[in-house]
DNA sequence: ACCTGAACACCGTTCAAGT
DNA sequence: ACCTGAACACCGTTCAAGT
């Protein structure tokens, strides 16, 4: 027997399967997200990833959705709000842009970050530092989770198109381009065939940062109104 | 054997499994999701309801996936632009509404409505008429896509979280709202826990309305200034 | 306390064969 | 043209048994 199985000493590569750990769980369901996609991840997947038993994941996560939930978890909290220079423009841009940078580390990960509700307060710290940011250029806290709402809404909707549209919505890509706005001209609609060209295109970075410009401004504005 | 295998005259009841066709197929994948979540359609049940192999669903739809495109695709044409009045504001907040309407009608499946990437070419005609909308009040096509964006993004984000909230993220029953509220003061998060009473609280149909109110403000004020 | 063998009730999909 | 039997390579999860 001891001939045969191999003694631990010389066991398998660095499996690190010293001690099965939720963290480690964790940490092979997202290198597996990253490999092959939220669609890969299985009980199993995970599992083989650790040289372990897919049962023995078990002792360490509920079920396969408390594990999603790890890792949506674990994600967002590696958002780091900038630290704050009291210019409600600069401060808020700078937010969207770290949670954009956050969410967009791991793309087939996004959907996680992005759609999972959340029932632990972990990720609350970024909430924090938004309300912090509108409370502080004068938004009564009804106010500031109003803004905070919307606010959060259009950052969600864009960076999921942005992460789920692939080449799909538009493109930065010339020849997709091409095609994509000749589909749109061909569909007979007067107005999506006017706007074909800028339906067509799509460039990734640069409407991210002036949806956030456009969101921001909003926001400015309906604090100076009622401020000033 | 004709004794055992009823004939076909008096087979299952009116299962109108006369003959299997696309829509037939989408239709009882839709009454699955509608009856026990998107999570619960397979092949296997939608046939099942059919009273039929899950095999011969391949003959008319591609895989699941096109399957899941199909409902959501259907879903979306729905959607029927409401008659336009001229008045931005109007309209605009009139077409939010009905998006909201689709999305609604079909709780469980609303997140493939408003996260598949749909590729055909149909639920254009709401973008043509949102389009309309906009470029009736001024804006040039650049500016009808970009305001575009940032609006579905905007209702996107708002109703993925109304969808799949549920009562996680802030409610509108009173002991939940008692108890989330509870728990965000005990967060530690000094703006968090000032305005907690208001991040408790969460009144779907009210967020939609300001929600909307707020983001056709944004719209129309981006209008005004450029055009007047 | 942690891991697993056996087991259950599922999946999506292919392909050759039947009508 | 449409449907299905047999089959393949998977799933998530339970539970009793092992260390």
């Amino acid at each position: 027997m001891n001939a045969v199985t191999p003694t631990p000493r010389r066991g398998r590569p660095p499996k690190a399967q010293a001690q099965l750990t939720r963290s480690a769980i964790r940490e092979a369901a997202l290198t597996v997200i990253d490999r092959d996609g939220i669609a890969a991840v299985s009980m199993r997947s995970v599992s083989r990833l650790l040289g372990v038993d897919a049962k023995s994941l078990y002792h360490h996560v509920a079920d396969k959705d408390d594990l999603l939930d790890a890792v949506a978890e674990h994600l967002l909290g590696e958002l780091t709000a900038p630290e704050l220079t009291g210019e409600l423009r600069a401060d808020l841009t700078a937010l969207a842009h770290e949670f954009r940078r956050v969410t967009l580390a791991h793309p087939e990960a996004a959907s996680l970050v992005l759609t999972r509700q959340l029932s632990t307060l972990a990720g609350l710290a970024p909430i924090d530092a938004a309300l912090s940011v509108l409370t502080h250029a004068g938004a009564d806290p009804e106010q500031a989770v109003r803004l905070l709402r919307v606010l959060v809404a259009a950052l969600v909707g864009m960076l999921l198109r942005e992460v789920s549209a692939g080449p799909t919505f538009g493109s930065s890509d010339p020849t997709d381009i091409a095609v994509r706005q000749t589909a749109l001209e061909g569909s007979g609609l007067p107005e999506v065939v006017a706007c074909a060209p800028f339906l067509a295109r799509f460039d990734q970075d640069g409407e991210f940062a002036s949806g956030v410009d456009l969101v921001v401004d909003f926001v400015v504005s309906h604090l100076a109104v009622t401020h000033a």
